[in-house]
DNA sequence: CAAATAGTTTAACCTTGGCTAACAATTATT
DNA sequence: AATAATTGTTAGCCAAGGTTAAACTATTTG
């Protein structure tokens, strides 16, 4: 196929990364990250509409825009997706509220959200940091990980 | 504004969640995540296609597709991509290289990922879970947390 | 060396998630 | 009550990243 000779390793090849993974294994991790990306944006909507319900006691689509710095039209376009997803129920000029099923993703997604960022604080991490990694990372960290931190954080509570 | 009382706190409301940032905090958080959802593919063939090289001596384009468990027609754009942003190279039907660039991102991007999977492995979670983890979280990793992760890697190694 | 196979590209299409601009409805102010 | 301000919706646009199907190029093999 090739008649490239394969570059020698060097003996702190450890240094350069590991070994390419089997092809297999190598496309289901691509594809888990595809396939979080998907759900990730419906999930941190659905977790701030939470977020809002519970501390402020209303979710008003002005106020989803702003904290997401996002445009009302997108954040408009987006409640109708989620409501066909049977995620929140919203009369126009009212407050938004979570079905059963959003309520359950909500209530998932911010304990997730909770056990990354006090992992990361756990872990010396500065607050302000902590908190744009956290909303990064959380969608991107499987159970048996979270579980891991969550004892991780335990043991370093002060 | 609203004529809903706020939800009084319970004692325990630690387990419900810190309370919401200001508004422009929590602005900036989504738009990181964002930001970084816009070079996280780009960063990821980049950093594929040096591994590739490095691994097997040449990166084609087939090779990818199934290694990113994707159409070679969406490689093939995406190449397109890669080469109006100055990243690779690539003559039709000819192995792709990296252009000064390109390599940099690729060095870059391969050496967080070596982190964040090293420390996950030093964490204790399993190879498998570390590796798909790793693929997802890498591009949402402040520099503090890296440095933070890298020490602690080192600390915890057998 | 011709034919088969493998690899690459192109074209046409789809969905998501942004945007702006214009308009409509509600709520607040005077 | 009229007007102003805020909030929400709709329409039309765009770019990104996927897809399949078809065409084209290169390589391998009979």
């Amino acid at each position: 196929m090739s008649d490239h000779e394969q570059p020698p390793l060097p003996p702190n090849s450890r240094l350069s990364g590991d070994a390419l993974p089997p092809v297999e294994q190598h496309a289901q991790q691509y594809e888990t990250v595809r396939n979080a990306h998907e759900t990730e944006l419906i999930e941190d909507y659905v977790e701030l509409i939470g977020d809002l319900l519970r501390h402020r006691g209303e979710a008003r689509a002005a106020d989803i825009a702003s904290r997401m710095a996002v445009s009302q039209a997108t954040v408009s376009k987006m409640i109708r997706r989620l409501n066909e997803l049977g995620l929140v129920t919203s009369r126009p000029y009212r407050s938004l509220f979570l079905t059963e099923e959003g309520h359950k993703m909500a209530e998932t997604s911010r304990a997730r959200h909770d056990i990354v960022l006090h992992f990361l604080r756990a872990l010396g991490v500065r607050d302000n940091t902590a908190r744009i990694d956290a909303e990064g990372m959380e969608h991107h960290v499987s159970d048996e990980t979270l579980a891991i931190m969550r004892r991780f954080t335990e043991k370093h509570q002060t």
